[in-house]
DNA sequence: GCCAACGTTGGC
DNA sequence: GCCAACGTTGGC
């Protein structure tokens, strides 16, 4: 099982709405580095979900439920993929960009050392500690 | 193929 | 509001 990473603007389109939705296609990545990682998503990784803008902090989890397909609202001849994701759970704790970067072995999340990417893989004992974050 | 100009993302 | 990072576009 592999543990992923994404973002997104909540005022665009925030955990709430994937709540509220229960399920959700989780497409408009526009982004080469981006794209090729959730090619290799599969049912059943989880999740982190990141709230960029005001809130700089994880929210959330999901689960991907469908093998990367082709982003319906992609344009012709572009070539951008799209996954499902359900909604797991809200994280008791919002784990905040600040609380990530002071940590020493978070150091290598691409999330720092690449501010801009949108999609992006957590290693497990990444993950493990960021839900010890999210819990404690 | 190079590079300047410009747009977008996202943190500060 | 500014700026860094980075992608894209277009002239040459």
């Amino acid at each position: 099982m592999n543990y992923w990473l994404v973002k997104t603007e909540p005022e665009s389109y925030s955990l709430g709405d994937l709540e509220r939705k229960g399920e959700d296609c989780w497409d408009g990545v526009r982004n080469h580095q981006a794209r090729n990682f959730m090619a290799k998503m599969n049912p059943g990784d989880l999740v982190f979900v990141y709230h960029s803008g005001k809130q700089k902090a994880l929210v959330g989890m999901a689960k991907v439920i469908s093998e990367p397909y082709s982003d319906p609202k992609a344009e012709e001849g572009e070539k951008w993929l799209a996954v499902d994701l359900r909604f797991e759970t809200n994280l008791p704790k919002h784990v905040g960009l600040a609380a990530i970067k002071a940590a020493d072995s978070l150091q290598d999340l691409l999330l720092i050392r690449q501010s801009r990417l949108s999609v992006m893989p957590i290693t497990s004992s990444e993950a493990e500690t960021l839900l010890k974050m999210a819990n404690s």
